[in-house]
DNA sequence: TGGCTACTTGACGCTTACGTAAACGTAAAG
DNA sequence: CTTTACGTTTACGTAAGCGTCAAGTAGCCA
């Protein structure tokens, strides 16, 4: 029994795709951005742990509204190790844009969230009041 | 000098487009997909407070990643007073669902901004090691 | 009256992010 | 040995969100 410990470090596309909840295409639509590169066994794709974290960040990036660029430069960003201090200073000036981001959208969320409160609040005021009629 | 006093509580399309950088195109699209409806003084649009505050909406829902679609929905939340009961509940119901989603999405974006942390201290490790040669 | 400027309505084009079908390969199970 | 499950490539289709002309209009200024 070998062949467990084989799969409790590697997936097939399929479990990929129940475990994250996204289609076979999609995973291979990544692939073909160069998100992410599996193994080839032949013809078959066989997902690693590396490969398994990436998706997990390349979907939490759209559901921050990053496009599937973007994502990839992040991704890449965080598994890339450049020797070289020009490109260290260049990816230090990318985590500040990102984070710039990051932070204006968690404003953006801040504020949405006050207002949903005030416009609940609205609503279960205006529920008393019809309910006690 | 009454023109005053409506120039300051009224837009032109470009004007509207200058303040939130966006193109003409842009906006007639959002009208055209029903998100704003401004006066019409002949065939030229004005744009009144109302819609000045709706495009802040929207954009700010872009921002965040939301479809159009979803950002219409949102919006007519904001501003519709539904006077019945259901309505009020069926919109309490939406202001629970748009809340988890947001808070779903700012727990992405802690985590992001704490690993852009994490990789921001190991670049600049790297980078002293390199300079202290 | 002519010209400039800002506005209008089509209408076609383009990119992103997949969906969807067609047609085929491979390996285990009955 | 065929069925079933799971995988593959190729390729056209599609919805969203605008960009980009083209061609016309309406007001103002010299």
């Amino acid at each position: 029994m070998h062949n467990r410990a084989v799969s409790a470090l590697t997936w097939s596309i399929a479990e990929l795709a129940a475990e994250y909840d996204v289609t076979l295409r999609t995973i291979r639509f990544y692939e073909d951005r160069g998100l992410l590169s599996p193994e080839r066994r032949g013809t078959v794709r066989i997902y690693h742990p590396r490969d398994h974290v990436r998706l997990g960040l390349i979907l939490r990036g759209k559901r921050l509204g990053f496009s599937l660029d973007e994502i990839s430069k992040i991704v890449t960003m965080y598994d890339e190790q450049p020797g070289e201090a020009g490109q260290l200073v260049y990816l230090l000036d990318q985590i500040t844009k990102r984070r710039d981001e990051l932070e204006q959208r968690r404003r953006d969320i801040d504020k949405t969230l006050e207002e949903l409160a005030d416009l609940e609040s609205r609503c279960q005021a205006d529920l008393k009041i019809l309910r006690a009629r």
